[in-house]
DNA sequence: TTTTCCATGTAACTCGTTACATGATTTC
DNA sequence: GAAATCATGTAACGAGTTACATGGAAAA
């Protein structure tokens, strides 16, 4: 539902073409969402047939034409449902990635330290990516400063736990 | 992947069914994870077809019998991959949920706030879930902990932005 | 001149969910 | 006696990804 959200918000701003909104979405909202190409595809058709969007094609000289879309008053309509709903409500964010924390007893130390300080480096990296996406006028920054928020504590908490691994390791190793 | 990865760890302490691991997996794990029974079953299907698995049948009276599966020295390999993979990476934590914040000009202040206060009321919600959780020994209170973090970082964020939004509304309305 | 970018799409697949079905057992 | 719990499953569907195909234009 959010990859129609976010197409649907796209267009209410203004017209665009499939290309330009799936390398819009790649360049500035990377960091919370991966939407493919052919996805995007797929949903700006569905969601012409379902009456929300209407094309116009443009021709650029001898490149395969552009369709333009643009929001019907019934997409509009949907978009604000949408809206609404993601907005009000709080899906459990997914955080498969975190799952294996969990089972951490079940590598040695030395490798748990290893790994997580891998995690740690793309999670930076991750950081850093959002410095490099443009300032954007109105709410739209709010999300970019939400990831970096997130990321910013998923560091600190690394951080700690990577502390509380080697300590442990230390302890463990004296006493053996 | 991460499914097959909390059963794996699970049965790579002890032998479980089907119905037990659901069982835990929604009363332990329930704000990290949604898996349905469905799944569960499926995947442990899989898992024993692809030999990481095996199956003891239990008959208990009249039931349906339960199928205890335990690892296999192929799944104990499987399972540190599985392990080791997510460790390492951080996969972009889907923030489907927090989409929507990019939109936030396109609903007008009230209905702003009034959203995100049902927001937040389902991650204080969410919150209190995890306090309900049962203590667990070693690392799996830190996947519990690292939830917490989060979820109590998301209540902040939602906080200062809810009051950035109030004193706009306060602005906007004494200019007009 | 080779690579990257522009611009679109299709077919097959995977993962997971939904909705259904079964039936005994325990709890209220 | 009704409702919840225990215990399993199947079939159909949906969302999204992967891998492929096309071909001109711009940049290296």
């Amino acid at each position: 539902m959010e990859r129609e959200l976010i197409l649907l918000g796209l267009l209410n701003r203004q017209q665009m073409h499939g290309y330009e909104l799936h390398d819009f979405i790649e360049s500035n909202m990377q960091m919370c969402i991966d939407l493919k190409k052919s996805t995007a595809y797929y949903l700006l058709e569905k969601l012409e047939k379902q009456g929300h969007v209407t094309q116009t094609e443009e021709q650029q000289g001898n490149r395969p034409p552009r369709r333009v879309y643009h929001l019907t008053e019934s997409g509009k309509a949907h978009y604000q449902e949408l809206l609404h709903k993601n907005l009000s409500s709080y899906l459990p964010a997914r955080f498969g990635g975190s799952i294996g924390i969990a089972f951490l007893d079940d590598v040695d130390e030395e490798t748990a330290v290893s790994l997580l300080q891998q995690r740690h480096q793309q999670i930076s990296q991750s950081l850093d990516n959002t410095k490099k996406i443009p300032n954007h006028p109105g709410a739209f920054q709010y999300l970019i400063e939400h990831q970096r928020v997130h990321l910013q504590s998923e560091l600190d908490w690394l951080d700690k736990l990577i502390q509380k691994i080697k300590i442990n390791h230390l302890i463990n190793s004296t006493n053996s």
